[in-house]
DNA sequence: GCCGTTTTCGGCCCGACTGTTTTCAGTCG
């Protein structure tokens, strides 16, 4: 168990500790601590977990129950204690612990039942709720159905990777690779895909699945295809292929269905032996295509005609989002750096909070500038690396920014993005991003829409409109690489690409560990069709502070 | 459940918005 699975278990006890106890404290300590771990900025926690602040000895006990037992006894009990059915409830927009208490508390077990209660207008009836609450119930239900079988990739992603690491230590794997819309970026999935070339017979293989952690049981199983769901709610397909058909499969399982039935037409008929992918695009006379882009089947009369270039990890040479501990961040400015150059990088940003976000700990000017001090100080310590002092200034409620327009021109790079007031209408939401675009010191838009995938819909925003404005001002536009929420999404990025704006992948990396989730970003770039050149982090250093500086 | 020296009890990240409420509680960053 890694320290975010053991914080997102304890982060689980806090829910159901809200959902069953009067107090409300216990649950936050229990949140809090799941807070602290994520934050934790080493991969090692330490020998005596009493040293971490929020965390005492029962927690401590917790935390080395579930590093043990891969489980939580307090976790179990409490789950008794609930109807499972009515959980994802708490996913929908203004349905927290509280409200989901009271329908648990009248009765209410399961989905069904709610949507019920809904229709005959009970649920207004019930104390502490209203009209406004039983709509919102019946909403975000609807939504919440039809995604209900699928998981957010930032959930999904690490799963398969665990997985994977295990499986190819296996005696009984001899290759192994993810396939499916995971490999192809789809954000929200509905199964993690493997394939697999066995040393042995797949029996052996099916006996030893129940060994790991997140196994529940086994679905399927079929000759060559054995089907198990984790703990997690997603079902793992293992394909099993023969060595010489390895490419074959490959394509085939990643998929799209689409791209395959479109590529099957040029492939010799019945024949499978390809031991690499690359192998059955050359058969089929086309260029390599990468898995992110095989989607409806166009992309292979589009390579053809245009060719292919995608931006790949190793293009990347920067990262001009990041949180320290300056604010919510969970590692220090060093520390931050210090990643970036194992990473290969020139360059990397510190952005914290503005002012006006309390809760982030955002940066009053005085703070902003006592930062500033700090990373002069690390500068001079640097070869070879470029540290900007940049800031992520909130855009108020009207459209105006968190600092006055002295304060941002002294910054190296502005960040401009929407933490507050989400639900204004379109036009209003559209009207106060477009004023911080033509801030002229205003470099990137951060998160453009605010989705949260699978959680939390995108604000009401024209994005077509800032996307030609951004164009019209020079402004470029984020995508955000954290997992849940790769904002903007690949239709928007391609739309940008049309229309010459240029596009940021950022982290917004709280502790320096997820700058590594730049991966996910580069992926969504991908299937947005991004070139190296229509991304501003590709570029050395030098052309990097041109660029800005020309923007100044 | 955790924390602390102005507290070993009585607090618990801040502030705005909104719904159900008529003076406050839940949700959301």
């Amino acid at each position: 168990m890694t320290k975010d699975q053991i914080a997102d278990v304890l982060r689980e006890i806090g829910v159901y500790l809200e959902l069953t106890e009067d107090s409300p404290y216990r649950a936050l300590a229990y949140k809090r601590a799941a807070r602290t771990l994520l934050h934790w900025p080493h991969w090692k926690l330490p020998e005596d977990l009493g040293d971490i602040p929020g965390i005492g000895e029962k927690i401590a006990a917790a935390i080395r129950e579930i590093q043990e037992k891969g489980e939580s006894e307090l976790l179990e009990r409490l789950k008794k204690k609930v109807p499972p059915q009515i959980l994802p409830l708490l996913r929908l927009p203004d349905i927290g612990t509280k409200v989901l208490r009271i329908l648990i508390k009248e009765g209410y077990a399961d989905i069904a039942q709610v949507v019920e209660g809904a229709r005959n207008r009970q649920i207004r009836k019930l104390p502490g709720l209203g009209a406004k609450t039983e709509k919102a119930l019946l909403k975000g239900i609807e939504i919440l159905e039809k995604g209900l079988e699928v998981m957010p990739i930032a959930l999904a992603w690490p799963l398969a990777n665990e997985l994977i690491t295990i499986l190819q230590e296996w005696p009984e794997v001899n290759k192994i690779a993810l396939a499916g819309e995971l490999r192809r970026g789809v954000e929200q999935v509905r199964s993690i895909d493997i394939i697999l070339n066995l040393t042995t017979d797949s029996e052996r293989l099916v006996q030893r699945l129940p060994s790991l952690n997140l196994f529940k049981e086994i679905k399927g199983q079929d000759k060559g295809k054995v089907v198990f769901v984790t703990h997690f709610g997603i079902d793992v397909n293992l394909f099993t292929v023969p060595e010489e058909e390895w490419g074959y499969w490959l394509v085939y399982f990643t998929g799209s269905e689409a791209h395959f039935q479109r590529l099957e037409k040029l492939l010799p008929p019945e024949k499978k032996e390809f031991k690499q992918e690359r192998e059955v695009y050359q058969s089929a006379g086309l260029p390599f295509i990468d898995p992110e882009v095989r989607e409806t089947g166009e992309e292979v009369s589009r390579v053809k005609e245009e060719g292919i270039r995608l931006a790949s990890d190793q293009d990347m040479r920067g990262d001009l989002h990041c949180h320290s501990t300056w604010s919510d961040g969970g590692s220090d400015i060093a520390e931050l750096v210090s990643m970036a150059q194992q990473m290969g990088y020139e360059y990397l940003a510190i952005t914290d909070h503005s002012q006006s976000l309390k809760i982030a700990g955002g940066l009053s000017q005085e703070r902003l500038m006592a930062q500033r001090a700090e990373i002069e100080k690390i500068r001079g310590r640097l070869n070879n690396f470029t540290l900007l002092h940049g800031v992520e200034v909130d855009i108020l409620k009207d459209g105006r920014l968190d600092y006055p327009d002295e304060i941002l021109a002294g910054m190296d790079l502005v960040i401009a993005s929407v933490h507050s007031h989400f639900r204004l209408d379109r036009h209003t939401m559209t009207e106060r991003v477009s004023l911080a675009l033509k801030n002229p010191h205003v470099d990137i838009l951060a998160h453009p829409t605010g989705r949260l995938i699978g959680m939390r819909q995108p604000y009401e925003l024209d994005v077509e409109a800032i996307i030609d404005l951004a164009a019209v001002t020079g402004t470029y536009l984020e995508l955000n690489s954290s997992p849940d929420r790769l904002d903007l999404s690949p239709p928007y990025l391609e739309m940008a690409k049309a229309r010459g704006v240029r596009i940021c992948i950022n982290t917004d990396a709280h502790n320096k560990d997820r700058l590594r989730d730049i991966n996910l970003g580069v992926k969504t770039a991908r299937r947005g069709w991004l070139s190296p050149e229509d991304i501003v982090n590709t570029r050395t250093s030098t052309d990097l502070l041109k660029l800005l500086e020309k923007r100044q």
